[in-house]
DNA sequence: CAGTGAGCGAGCTTCCGCTTGACTT
């Protein structure tokens, strides 16, 4: 039995921490919240000052249950959860739900995990801070009445299971309105005129690449400008050198690991966060949901010791960081190696590349600035009143450039400055070619996961423990997918000027590519519009900023929590009641044109399962026909044409074993039927010409699988069967799945150990969904 | 997980922010 219990919010952090403390202290894990609303109902007294109605969270009574007894066998309890809002809460919450008594409890924080640290901590007890529990509670019930007032309107009037919230809208609306200024962009081109020329320095050729800082807008006004360079010399008639610095990143928070990751090693966010994880829970990085850029003294001097060793003691450079972040709370350090003299690591290749990252990023800013020195030389045209300027750019110390170089997201940059040779003043340069060519000015770029997550933190929506969380959502409801764009062709023209001539022609580049890029769908788009008309106050960009000032206040004690949300509630509860007396269904209904054949109307509209045509009114006394938008169409952009193409289906393609073979599109896309089974189409098969043959290959194709799968069967009983599915063999028994029991090999299991198995309660299919009590 | 879409009506869906495993057919 342990004198003392202590209460962090991480099952690793508690494990680290009890190797700190003596046999005296028991070190347990809340594993973060332990109390919520209700998940059932709104939770939240709105007739009664707001007060919210907490339970144990279903997930947590095990654990509430086994810390009651540890707490009650000790003699003193300390909450040591994150010194931030929620961790404030959870402290809070942890007292009520174990039922401490005041003389029993203390509240702790400490910001690095040392022993010293620690130690400091218990010295240095407090009590809960009431008003930032109050700021964590007003945050709360507002994301609450938000989402929980908001979905339920969605349902009615758009679609059911939509869902809308504080933070998941606005990031839907940033990929909404980013996909309408594409739309709108009108690209404009104009030329730019390059030009390589020879020099001889110090008896050695040299190549220097040359550009004209001015465009020109059309081309007749570039070839003028090409046209009176024939016949000119080139001389240098200035070389400039400018010394210059680079300063490298701050360590890592949440965030701009996402955004690294994503750029340099290609990881999407869920994927870095698991990574992440993994490094953390085997002790090998620090906590990884922070937004803070700090370090601790312990691994600042680590990283100074680090980079003497290994680099020689001019590369040290101690810096500390401040975060500059909207709404950063800084419970955490930075994500940094615990131990910095280990630059890489084992694991799986994820893990080294993640963990690598992280090193370099870590070393890299705690090392000197990069010196350069940038040449800036400008040359005269003999012909004309114009100049060429050609830069170079050398480094003179590299500093942290040895280690690491951040990314950009933006592609605009061109080729990288090289080295110039030394030229000098009144230097004559041989022209080797002379290219104006035409250039377009391109339309801002779409969010990646990655480039979305910057922008929400610069916003201050989300925490980073909900950035992979909200990306995921907005894509789970179908408001944003994430996809490549193929890229088209486009031909501009290019002059050229060499050996005195003067060539013009026409070249192509194909423009508009994207990878894993955020889109947004017809539903997103809706919902979006939706909420622009009638709650805009909500998904303004500024809402969350504004929010967050008053729960600020509410921290500091000058406002009481809910007189805040009073205030809100007022405002936002008469939108919500005017928008359901008033508002009528909102499907984005759009006419087409006529149908041809019966002379109706034809609609785009989001139904009830998504997006659908109509033929035909619906008050009209005929029953409209239906068809659904397949996966890549848009409401935006489907013709007339494409949209009546979509009745073609079921059609009939002939017969295979004398049953009917017929091709049609549901939910999951286009399939073929035979025989009342089901045969999904391949990605390059078109259902509008695919014929009885293919048909017949994707019937058997499918059958081959299914007796491939088949590990077991049994003469005596051929309901039964065991089967390879996709999470390993199972057993099949009367259209049940049943899993095996670990340790059993399933190609040697009778039909009587299978029964044994299905008979244990243990292995039953468990029920995906929990109902919930009426 | 598969041919939905009217209208009727029951029963369902939903938020954000803390934390990890559990374990799917």
């Amino acid at each position: 039995m342990s004198k003392n219990l202590v209460i962090v919010e991480s099952p690793a952090k508690a494990k680290t921490i009890e190797g700190f403390l003596g046999s005296d202290f028991l070190v347990k894990s809340s594993y973060g919240h332990v109390m919520d609303l209700s998940k059932t109902q709104i939770g939240v007294d709105v007739e009664n000052g707001f007060e919210p109605q907490y339970e144990i969270s279903p997930d947590k009574k095990k654990l509430i249950a086994e810390l009651k007894k540890a707490a009650k066998e000790a003699e003193m309890v300390w909450l040591a959860s994150d010194e931030d809002r929620e961790g404030e809460a959870i402290s809070w919450h942890l007292f009520k739900a174990l039922g401490l008594k005041e003389n029993k409890a203390r509240r702790i924080v400490f910001h690095e995990i040392t022993k010293p640290a620690i130690l400091k901590a218990i010295e240095n007890p407090r009590d809960i801070d009431v008003n930032l529990v109050s700021a964590q509670q007003a945050r709360r019930v507002l994301d609450r009445l938000v989402g929980y007032e908001l979905s339920p309107l969605l349902w009615k009037k758009v679609k059911p299971a939509l869902s809308a919230g504080r933070v998941q809208s606005v990031a839907v609306r940033l990929i909404v309105d980013r996909e309408e200024e594409i739309r709108q962009f009108q690209s404009t081109s104009s030329y730019k005129v390059t030009a390589s020329f020879n020099a001889l320095v110090n008896d050695t050729a040299h190549t220097i690449l040359a550009e004209l800082p001015e465009r020109f807008s059309t081309h007749d006004v570039a070839l003028d400008f090409v046209k009176s360079c024939l016949g000119a010399n080139y001389t240098v008639a200035g070389v400039e050198k400018k010394p210059g610095r680079k300063s490298p990143a701050p360590p890592f928070t949440t965030s701009t690991l996402q955004q690294e990751a994503s750029r340099k090693l290609g990881f999407s966010v869920a994927n870095t966060m698991r990574v992440a994880q993994n490094l953390y829970e085997s002790g090998k990085i620090t906590y990884m949901r922070t937004d803070s850029v700090n370090l601790s003294d312990t691994a600042l001097n680590m990283a100074k010791k680090e980079i003497a060793e290994r680099f020689g003691k001019e590369y040290v450079k101690t810096r500390r960081y401040t975060t500059r972040t909207k709404g950063a709370q800084e419970a955490h350090e930075a994500i940094r190696p615990t131990y910095l003299n280990h630059p890489t690591v084992s694991g799986t290749a994820e893990e080294q590349r993640l963990y690598e990252l992280i090193w370099k990023r870590t070393i890299a800013s705690q090392m000197a600035d990069a010196e350069l020195e940038r040449t800036i030389v400008d040359i005269l045209i003999s012909t004309n009143d114009k100049h060429f300027v050609a830069e170079g750019e050398i480094i003179l110390f590299d500093g942290f450039l040895k280690v690491y170089l951040e990314s950009t997201d933006d592609d605009n940059h061109d080729a990288a400055e090289g080295i110039l040779p030394p030229l000098t003043n009144g230097q004559t340069l041989n022209l080797n070619e002379l290219l104006a060519s035409e250039r377009f000015t391109r339309h801002p770029a779409r969010y990646t996961e990655a480039s979305l997550v910057k922008k929400m933190e610069e916003l201050g929506i989300g925490r980073p423990s909900t950035y992979a969380p909200t990306i995921s959502t907005i894509q789970k409801r179908e408001y944003v997918v994430k996809k490549d764009l193929p890229g088209e062709k486009r031909s501009y023209q290019v002059i050229r000027l060499a050996n005195n001539q003067i060539k013009q022609k026409k070249e192509t580049e194909t423009v508009g590519q994207e990878k894993a890029k955020l889109f947004p769908t017809d539903i997103g788009s809706l919902v979006n519009k939706f909420l622009e008309q009638h709650f805009e106050n909500i998904i303004n960009y500024n809402f969350t900023a504004n929010v967050e000032k008053e729960f600020d206040d509410i921290a500091e004690g000058r406002t009481v929590w809910n007189q805040m949300i009073s205030d809100f509630y007022k405002t936002f509860h008469r939108q919500i009641t005017e928008t359901t007396d008033n508002a009528g269904k909102f499907s984005g209904e759009k006419k087409l044109g006529l149908d041809p054949v019966s002379g109706k109307n034809v609609f785009v509209k989001v139904g009830r399962f998504g997006p659908v045509v109509q033929i035909g009114d619906t008050e009209s006394d005929e029953k409209p026909r239906f068809a659904g938008l397949r996966k890549n169409q848009s409401m935006e952009t489907i013709t007339l044409e494409e949209a009546l193409k979509l009745f073609d289906f079921p059609r009939i393609l002939g017969e295979y074993e004398e049953k009917e073979v017929s091709v049609a599109i549901g939910r999951f896309g286009p399939y073929v039927k035979h025989n009342n089974a089901f045969y999904s189409l391949q990605k390059t098969d078109d259902p509008a010409v695919i014929g009885i043959e293919r048909a017949i290959e994707l019937i058997e194709a499918k059958r081959e699988k299914a007796t491939q799968s088949v590990i077991r069967e049994f003469k005596q009983e051929p309901e039964l069967k065991v089967l390879n599915g996709r999470y390993g063999p199972y057993i099949s028994f009367k259209k049940k799945n049943f899993k095996i029991p670990k340790g059993t090999d399933a190609a040697t299991l009778s039909l009587k150990d299978c029964m044994k198995i299905i008979e244990d309660p243990e292995n039953t299919p468990k029920k995906r969904f929990v109902k919930r009590k009426s």
